[in-house]
DNA sequence: GGGCACTTGTGAAGCCATGCACAAAGTTGC
DNA sequence: GCAACTTTGTGCATGGCTTCACAAGTGCCC
């Protein structure tokens, strides 16, 4: 399930706030779902909960971890040390979480060599080897758009199954890999979308309509 | 809907490679969708093609920004200039799509009046200006985890109803305040799920199960 | 030790998205 | 101008996810 990262964040944030018991209403509330969603989304999980009481937080905290797959080490390889790869390198956010970056890959050689985030950055030619050294299972692609889909193909003829791309671009993968796309344009895309709705329909009348509109009204 | 712009990518790649009319089985392929879906998204924003022929690629693409409201200009506010900030804020994949970084601004001092991206960095406690300012619509918050809910409140608190955050917390809204989040570890957290599952269902075998397992058979 | 208050786990209903399949509409070739 | 082919737009059925509502289970208080 895509909730569990969300529920474990929750946990996460109860526990660093010492507390030890949560009840589902509780956590739904701190993660944003709705309450009964959750106990059947953990009942899925093993009946981890006591009546009466709630959920134990680290207990659960630890079942949910163990269920992801997060109990385990996962060298990530970041390819495409632009801007984005840069700043993922040094996101803190995915040590604390069973993530371990453990190569960093760029096309440019002149990048080759340079050190970020304590990595060396590889030459692209050498992606077969870095792949088998350091054992990726995970791929992060941050490469400009239209290297992508090069990129992607020559990770999965490497035998890595779980990519996740946040370059601009459709990327196609065989069945049996696993593809995840972060699309920052997307997001805001879909902001603006609602903001347009929000700032009143006439400013989205378009000049078809808004002809329409004057034969309907009689003008 | 989600997918209007991962469909107007699909058109913006078939524009650029010189393909006028598109059928709807061929851009749904593109975009990585099922055809039939595709037709019903289009034909609710009206019927934008010819039967027989297909899409006209440009018309559908001006269409699709139109709905989306990519016609005019959002100005977006950053707030939170660490890497991952500036790797935001450089970031070419917005510009290109009705997006300008109008605004950084970080809570600190000594990032203040640097220059990121051809922008100052103002301090966060002028946010007010700042927001009034550039006439601010959508904000990204890329601060640290634990100042994200504090950040989010002002925001919501001057009238900004468009968010978009990537730090890797809970942040709740009030009503009528549209909050999406984009969170790299989440979606690493989900493939090593899928990952896991594909390692064979031995490894994931837990103490219980197994002494459960052990039962069953008799052992 | 019994009743009460609370909370989980889950059956069942409802809802929404998906995708099939086909009629309607348009185009091309003759 | 007609027939055959192509493709859109959509009614309808299916399936999965969400939510409600409640029985079953647990701890607390007296």
């Amino acid at each position: 399930m895509a909730r569990l990262p969300l529920y474990l964040r929750a946990l996460t944030a109860l526990a660093e706030r010492g507390v030890a018991t949560v009840s589902s209403d509780e956590l739904a509330e701190t993660a944003g779902v709705n309450s009964a969603k959750l106990r059947k989304d953990l009942s899925y999980l093993g009946s981890y909960g006591t009546r009466g009481v709630g959920y134990e937080v680290e207990f659960l905290q630890h079942q949910i971890s163990r269920e992801i797959g997060l109990t385990q080490d996962w060298p990530v390889l970041i390819v495409g040390i632009g801007n984005l790869g840069h700043a993922l390198s040094n996101y803190g956010g995915f040590a604390s979480r069973g993530f371990r970056i453990a190569a960093l890959v760029d096309a440019d050689p002149q990048r080759t060599g340079e050190e970020v985030a304590g990595l060396k950055v590889r030459h692209s030619d050498d992606l077969d080897d870095v792949v088998k050294e350091f054992n990726i299972a995970i791929a992060v692609i941050a490469t400009p758009a239209h290297a992508a889909q090069a990129v992607c193909d020559r990770l999965v003829d490497l035998g890595i199954t779980s990519i996740l791309n946040f370059a601009p671009a459709v990327v196609q993968v065989p069945e049996g890999v696993d593809l995840r796309k972060v699309d920052l344009s997307t997001e805001l895309q879909i902001l603006a979308y609602h903001e347009q709705r929000k700032n009143g329909a006439a400013l989205a009348l378009t000049a078809e309509q808004a002809v329409e509109l004057a034969k309907a009204v009689g003008g």
